[in-house]
Order: C-alpha cells, then structure tokens, then sequence
DNA sequence: GCCAACGTTGGC
DNA sequence: GCCAACGTTGGC
C-alpha cells in the first residue's frame, strides 16, 4: 500500500465537498509529475487531503477507490485522472506550518517541491501526519 | 497583491 | 538543443 498527498483549493473544491459527493473524479492535474505519481496510485491506496491557497493544511484522509483513467475533462485524451473517496476527516487539522516545523517530516516531498499537486508520502510520513492531527 | 519556483513555449 | 519570455501555482 502507498501513501499519498493531494492538493485542492477549498473555495474550488474542498474536503467538505467530496464527503458531500461521496466519491469523486481528481481530475484537471496537467502536470507530468503529477501525472506520473497518479498512474502509480492502486486501489486502497491512502491520500492527505491538503486545501491550498486557503486554510494551507491537511484537513482530511481519502481512498484511492479506482485506479488512473482517462480523465474526463480533458478532450485531448493525454491526461489521467483517479477516483477518490473520503475516510475520515481530521480531528485537528495540521498546517503547513506545522509540518514544514517538524524535523519528522523534513523529507516531504511536498516541501520540497511546493507546486507539486499530487506527490508520495512514506507509511511512517502518513501515520505522522495524523498523528498531528489527533495530538 | 507580491514574489519565488518552476513548467512551457517559441525564436534562434 | 539552448535559453529568454511568459504563465501558473501557491505561500505569505
């Protein structure tokens, strides 16, 4: 199983809106290395939800519920996109701030590559990002 | 609103 | 194939 970490901008989309739509398409990613990083998501796979711009914090978990597909916003047919669903929302939500403060997490590839929508994270990242959030 | 990072485009 | 110009993302 891997572990990932996605961005939304709330007032586009936010975790509220997917816990309301009970599973939706993550599309509109036109970046390579993003791309790439979707095409290796499997079902089951875990994700951050990270709302950008407003807010700048991880606010919720979701599943991967189905694996890369063309993404249906895109006529060009060069693009992916995956299905998400959510799984829990966090207690407490952790900021950038708190992550980017935290010696646990100076590996991110997050924060290390800020404009990076959809990047890994590893198992013990993940479990210490929630475990932020329920401190 | 500003600016840094970085991806893309286009001229050569 | 290089690089300058430009556009976009995202934090502050």
């Amino acid at each position: 199983m891997n572990y990932w970490l996605m961005k939304s901008e709330p007032d586009v989309f936010s975790y509220d809106d997917l816990v309301e739509r009970g599973k939706a398409e993550w599309d509109g990613v036109r970046n390579h290395a993003a791309q790439l990083n979707m095409k290796a998501m499997r079902k089951g796979d875990l994700s951050i939800f990270y709302h950008s711009n407003i807010g700048v914090e991880a606010v919720g978990v979701m599943e991967i519920v189905e694996e890369a597909a063309p993404d249906s916003t895109d006529d060009t047919g060069k693009w992916i996109a995956v299905h998400v669903a959510p799984k829990e929302k966090l207690p407490k939500p952790v900021t950038l701030k708190t992550m980017k403060a935290d010696p646990a997490l100076s590996g991110m590839v997050m924060l290390r590559q800020s404009r990076l929508s959809v990047s890994p994270l590893s198992e013990a990242e993940f479990r210490h990002i929630l475990a932020l959030a329920k401190a």
